[in-house]
Order: C-alpha cells, then structure tokens, then sequence
DNA sequence: TTGACATGAAACCATTTGGTTTCGTATTAA
DNA sequence: TTAATACGAAACCAAATGGTTTCATGTCAA
C-alpha cells in the first residue's frame, strides 16, 4: 500500500539519505553499499529493509547478490506534501510554471 | 544552525505532520493544538519543542500563552534536497519551468 | 568438491522516542 | 484576593530504533 509514514520515517534518518544518494547513481549490492560506511553489514541491510518498506528502493535478485536500485515515486510524494505548503515561498514565477504545468495536464 | 537532520527528524512524526497543517493556516496556542488530539498538554508541548528544532514553527509568547507559527523555510530546504532527484520524475515541462527559473535568478 | 563469498536471520544491547502523571508558577478574571 | 487558566518541568514508562555479534545457507570459483 506504501503508506507515506513509512516513507517519512524512511529519510529522517541520515545514514538512509545517504545510501538513497548513492542509489540515485548506480545499482548496488548490499555489500557495495556496506563498503560506503563505516558499519557493519547486517545493519546496512536493515536500513536497506526500511528503505523498501518505504518505498525507496526495490531488490533485485541475481545468484548470490542483491542489486539495490532506487525508486523515485516514494520521493516525489513526499515531495507533494511538501507543495501544500509552497505557496508560503512560491512567488508570481512559481505560479507560472504551476499554470504551463497545468495547461500540459 | 538549523541542520537539516532535526527538521528531517521533526516531519517524521505523523501527529507533528497534522500539527504543521493546522498551523499552516493560522496561529495556535498550546492549548489549542492539544483540543486537536486526543492526547495530553505535555505531549503536544514535547512535539511542538521538536517542531521548534526543527526550524517548522516559531513561539510568541504574550502573556499566559505561547501562539504557535508555522515557519516554512525549513520546509522549503526539505523540498531542496528531494529536488536533487527531481530529475527521475522530471520531464520536458518540468526542464522548462527550470529553465524559467534560471532566466529569473 | 571444497572453500570463499554474499547474504539472511536471530539474539542481544543501549539509547531514543512518544507517551503519561504530577507538581510548580505566572497570569488573568471574578 | 482568590481561583481558574496556560503553561513548564521533572520523573517515569513501554516500545521503537540503530547498532552489534554470531551462526546458517545458498552460490560461485578454483
């Protein structure tokens, strides 16, 4: 059902936000991942799980590996929430593009 | 300073989310939020301490009440950050509306 | 086929989180 | 002046969080 929570929940964690950052470039696997930090791997799994429980990113399975990928949908939703409140720092220009964006639609 | 890790962590909370919308659209004491939940004074007030953190509302006190305001710029940094991946969902329109944006600055 | 590799899973731990109740203290209203 | 109001602060609690170590298992390579 991917809950926005869990999404929330996903990225308020810094460690989270910087794999998501990684991911945003290449697949990786769960150990490629692990070698980024200094921590250890079932721990990096672990945010791993909670990155796919919020939507974040989707496992691939291949042999022995496990290729991480990122999924930007969760992002943009958040991302919507966020744009109830941009109207306190849109200006004219924002509205705008809101209008090409809506003439689009 | 503001980091960006306290207002991540601030947004997390689905009840702080429901405070931050409320606030959105006028200023509210302590005691009012609180009519909003069903949970006691001291929570909400430990929940508002976090939003403060956060950088999400600020307090003006006046006499025996603190009004509670919503402060949209750390906000507005949350939705910097997701705009990093912006460009997975991005499309033609939206490289325009980037376009008009930097004609602007 | 044997050993190294990539990972899952479980048990465990300290700290943080999100809530409570209780009490103290200004401030306002009657 | 007295009582109700709006709040802060502290103590406390259960559950969640973020980490660890250990062990088991399937896969690949020599």
């Amino acid at each position: 059902m991917l809950d926005a929570q869990s999404t929330f929940k996903a990225i308020a964690d810094p460690t989270r936000r910087a794999i998501i950052g990684m991911l945003a470039d290449k697949e990786m696997t769960i150990g490629e991942v692990t070698g980024q930090f200094n921590m250890s791997r079932p721990a990096i799994a672990k945010h791993l799980g909670i990155l796919r429980d919020g939507g974040l990113v989707s496992v691939r399975e291949s042999g022995r590996e496990r290729f991480i990928k990122f999924e930007p949908k969760a992002l943009k939703d958040v991302e919507e929430w966020i744009e109830h409140f941009s109207h306190f720092w849109d200006d004219k220009l924002s509205k705008l593009k809101a209008a090409v964006e809506k003439y689009e639609a």
